[in-house]
DNA sequence: CTTGACCTTGACGCAGCGTCAACCTTTAAC
DNA sequence: GTTAAAGGTTGACGCTGCGTCAAGGTCAAG
């Protein structure tokens, strides 16, 4: 008969000591992470004093936020501790930056309920005035333009209108998506929808884009540059730095994808 | 047969329109967050305009981070979306500050991993040395209390030792786990650390707490100034604000429990 | 012998879909 | 008319880290 303090401890015990579950001891056994050191002749674990370091261990390295597989490659290397560890910390910065970029965008969207301007309201699209724009195309991109832009328009009829507008509003949500979970310019996802924003610009009639032979990669670009220096776009791309996310990735795309 | 651009567009349509998957969809669909507006004779999912919307908000609500049994509820009842928000928003802030102390926890351990002062070190318990404190223990409680406190220490036997500092380190570490997991004083994590602090005291012989009948409340709280006072003390339990943290949560356990 | 405390393995649950798998329908093409 | 490509359907597993029963063995005490 062994004397309780002597080489090893039920598992109840060992979980006491260091402070955690005999059901958390289990599951470290189940995934490899912590073998019992004896293993009794009725199944019982049992655990010494060399478990107990390396529970120490693994319960430090996990209030620090590192996940099981990581805790194990940590302990299994031994060496890299320090650099784990900072990889570690630049994860949990970019967590924390990404939910300060979130509480700003819900604190923007309580302001936005309060004033009325309910972004939740039914008929968010109708606010959506095609022809608001009119003096503003015809100067941009003459007289011509705009009347081709306004026959095609109302020839798509209410649900064609209402498709167009929609996918337009996904962009925008999409774009804002992209930009607060700070993701770069040059980076797939933003590519990808850099790549949809030209696809969709194709569907507008008689910009460049819809028309082949003109410079469609001089368009793109410059069209983000116009975003950045039209606060009305700017607006819907959740402000300056926004618009500028999507400035770069456009002009990311178009260097790589549009012509030369 | 329906025209394309009719009254409802099938999933995989609406998943584009909206910017998310079909798989998303049948997902909501099943959870009861959005039916299909139709479905076919063959079992085909189709939305309307109305489904759009919906879809629509609760995308917006899921990229503010709700989960989707919270917007479930602010979809229903319509009103309170700004209270929904601001609690969210709270929520958020939380986290936020969790992982900043998160963050300064890890520095911490890089910092003091490189100093050689390595935490993971398998001899970490080693270098508590019972006899560094005699001075102080016969100057605060008498030549006696050290003299029968070394007593039950060398009677421990190494290996009681070593199960004592072990349950001493699993305290100071679930202290400051609590301290950095931003619980309060006098939550129910903290009291509940409080009252195995104070189980761990009365396991040391010669101090009030193991003795019955002497100002137990007194000294307890007394013992929460001193962890504040004491820097060496403090330090255990990450810094002046970690210790004026336990300080406060054994205030408030004697307090309630240890009576007068 | 019974009670009660502690042990075992097994399996569901949680959040939100991604990702096969196995099997129809519809549509466009030949 | 047939066929192959799309796209639809309903399951069901996977991921993270255990909490939480459930059903049933073991062990020390009365």
């Amino acid at each position: 008969m062994e004397t309780k303090t002597g080489a090893d401890w039920p598992i109840h015990e060992i979980a006491r000591l260091a402070g955690t579950t005999s059901r958390t001891l289990r599951h470290y056994d189940d995934v490899g992470l912590l073998a019992p050191s004896r293993i009794g002749h009725n199944g019982y674990r049992y655990y010494d004093r060399g478990s107990l370091v390396r529970l120490q261990r693994i319960l430090l390295l996990r209030d620090l936020g590192l996940g099981l597989p990581a805790i194990g490659e940590v302990l299994a290397n031994e060496r890299d501790v320090a650099a784990a560890l900072r990889a570690h910390v630049a994860w949990l910065r970019q967590e924390r930056d990404r939910l300060a970029r979130q509480i700003a965008s819900v604190e923007r969207t309580i302001e936005s309920v309060n004033e009325g301007g309910d972004p939740m309201a039914e008929n968010m699209f109708d606010g959506f005035d095609h022809t608001q724009y009119k003096d503003e195309v015809e100067e941009r991109w003459g007289k011509d333009a705009y009347t081709r832009s306004d026959a095609w328009w109302r020839g798509l009829g209410p649900a064609g209108q209402a498709e167009w507008k929609e996918r337009s509003a996904a962009l925008i949500r999409d774009w804002n998506k992209a930009f607060e979970a700070g993701e770069t310019a040059d980076g797939e996802a933003a590519q990808e929808l850099a790549r949809r924003q030209v696809e969709w610009l194709t569907t507008v009639p008689g910009t460049p884009a819809a028309t082949p032979g003109q410079d469609v990669k001089a368009y793109v670009t410059g069209l983000g540059e116009m975003y950045v220096a039209d606060a009305r776009f700017g607006a819907n791309y959740g402000g300056p730095g926004g618009a500028a996310f999507v400035r770069d990735a456009l002009a990311v795309y178009a260097q790589r994808n549009l012509g030369g």
